[in-house]
DNA sequence: GATGAATGAGCCTTCATTCAT
DNA sequence: GATGAATGAAGGCTCATTCAT
């Protein structure tokens, strides 16, 4: 056997064994957070053992850590898919809250642990390993972009973008976490027009938001 | 020494002791959060020893309950108080959030550890000691109300009175971790400026919004 | 590796610590006390870790009931063992008065665990987990059904069961502390000679005595 | 005041902190055990202070190792009075076991405490303080010259003086715990009615168990 | 390479003892 | 001298991490 092809297995491997792992941890860390979950706990639900859970982690941290990098690139990917093509800047914005929100509707242990870390990653202070890539941080620089753009074209009242993206997860995690709290049970197209209403009564100038409104004629 | 005075001593030792070992307690855990604090790490940080830590609070979660009721209290009653005078419902909200902002401000301490621990206080499912008076589930409700009575009035926007209130505390949150996050130098009343205007924008309907801005005349 | 044959493994792997684990107890227990003993000594005399030894016993008071469930099912099976084949009630008891007293003298570290914690199991206030199969009651029950068909067949004179069980039970504590105290040197066969003669001196009526003596031919 | 009255004040207040002391140490052990009592207790239990107690006492050890002492030389002396002018040897020893058992029928704590503790007392291993006057041994002394006459007149079977001393205190323990176990309400006479048949059935001769039982003409 | 049994550092809590008042 | 508040060493137990099989 070639070289470079024991290599593509291992890294098959790996790659596969990384997939389990986070999956497990992921809902480990949602249902107990980060301290009270167990190493034993995280590899059972992973469905390997300790030892392969470690040749792949390095530690506790780095399990975490790896959850959080995981998700947050396919959610922005997923949040920014399709977004050039939208031309008006408040639909853009509308665009990616709604994927974003759908993205989490559909992945509730990801959403219970976002939920549950919430300050943790909103927060600047505690990214622990600054060097590794930080999506979420990518994240809210994209938001903060086109935040400025859309103030720039009058469709977003005049304050600060960080400001803004920051109120923007806010929005988010509050229309989340209230279906969460009412037991998961509401229509995803009914947690979304809340969303664009907050969204929009949070962001738009007025007269964004007739437009908006108009675009839409909801609650006439 | 008459018995009484011996009791009044004691009581004044113990209160010395709670305050010196909850405001060390509200440090240590915005530092490394519950699960990261060691007893040992909260006696050295108030000042006093193991032994007396536990001769005042019976283990480390009836320590971290204490801080929380404690700030609560305060918070509560510096929060809600004067607002019985404010007439316009809206204001009444604004003059509610402006003093729970200044409240935070003026403890930094508690505020890093209302942000780190936001989610478990903000979602139901966590409430540890039902038992105890909940200051906290008490400046909900409160709100709710003022929401609901808001909403009859005409000033706030149609929505369920509950997702308003936790909108409220999230944009609390998002105001004050970004004075966190950029070093804690922004001026007070710049930070209560952007809170003012992010609390009308969310809530007030146009009208109400109008009459506010021509009240305050701000950015004309 | 099949399912079965890991459980297999599994079960005889935590039948040798549990062996071990509980014959290392015993003589720390025996050495120190219950509370004199750190499970640190408990793990280190048994020869295995801290972890493992929480691995296979929930805590130091399970270890202690174990180590006397464990030695008190054996001493009752030993004592009892043989006991129905003789025909004679004086010599019933002393069939099982000398098996229990070889026993002991076997087993010197339980040996001393007894001696220690004597009145914690002659008396009947600190039976403490009653949920479980209590041996040491059984074994006392046993011997007061034996002495009741004693004092009926005239071999044993004529008081309540219950004291002559407990006389029984302090004879042999007599016997046996005797034979610690004096360095554990004395040949077994005579002191099974002693406790012979002081059994049957406590129990015996004077029938039946002569004709033991006589049958025994013991000092002409 | 002179220096020798001072002294004397100080004797006097020593040795009445010594027998509260004493006293409250007693109750506690014997509720507690050695290992379950607390300091703190203690000193509650004999109305002082623990600056107090441990003016009086180097420590727990020194407490415990003193009930015994105090107790010890009650009973020694209780015991042993009168003893002198009873002839007869066999009825020396009732005497002494008599007065021995109405003096713990007399002080249930210390009896309970006896009994809680009987083997740390009754075997040598244990003496934790030799260097002290050891009151017990010497009551084991005097039972053993005892026993040494009365085999010697031929009223008590030929049997080692010292194993005969340890029976002797078995005895006099089932006796005093089946008291206990029975909720202390058995009459003391009745009580001291078994104690002399057991005796006499354990150590005496056929011809002076007849002659006793004669004596007394009990059970005709 | 995969496993999970084994390890032991670390933390919460108690209580014997001391010493400032 | 008397007090009891204050101390901190010590021990039961857990769980992240390692390594023999």
């Amino acid at each position: 056997m070639s070289e470079s092809v024991r290599d593509r297995l291992k890294e098959a491997r790996e790659a596969t064994y990384r997939e389990a792992v986070l999956a497990g941890a992921e809902r480990v860390f949602a249902d107990h957070g980060f301290a009270g979950a167990k190493m034993a706990d995280v590899a059972a639900a992973a469905g390997v053992s300790l030892g392969t859970l470690y040749s792949v982690f390095e530690g506790k941290e780095h399990v975490h850590q790896a959850v959080h990098e995981w998700r947050a690139q396919e959610i922005l990917a997923y949040t920014t898919d399709g977004v050039a093509e939208v031309e008006d800047l408040l639909d853009a914005i509308l665009h990616g809250t709604r994927r974003y929100t759908r993205f989490q509707l559909a992945h509730p242990d990801y959403l219970r642990l976002t939920l549950r870390e919430a300050p943790s990653w909103t927060s600047q202070a505690s990214m622990a390993l600054p060097e590794q890539l930080d999506a979420w941080s990518q994240g809210l620089a994209l938001a903060e972009q086109v935040f400025e753009g859309a103030i720039d074209a009058g469709v977003v009242v005049d304050e600060r973008p960080q400001q803004h993206a920051k109120m923007m997860i806010a929005i988010l995690q509050v229309v989340l976490a209230d279906w969460v709290d009412t037991g998961m049970t509401t229509s995803h197209d009914e947690v979304i027009r809340r969303l664009d209403h907050a969204i929009v009564r949070a962001f738009a100038t007025d007269d964004a938001r007739q437009r908006w409104l108009a675009r839409h004629q909801e609650r006439p």
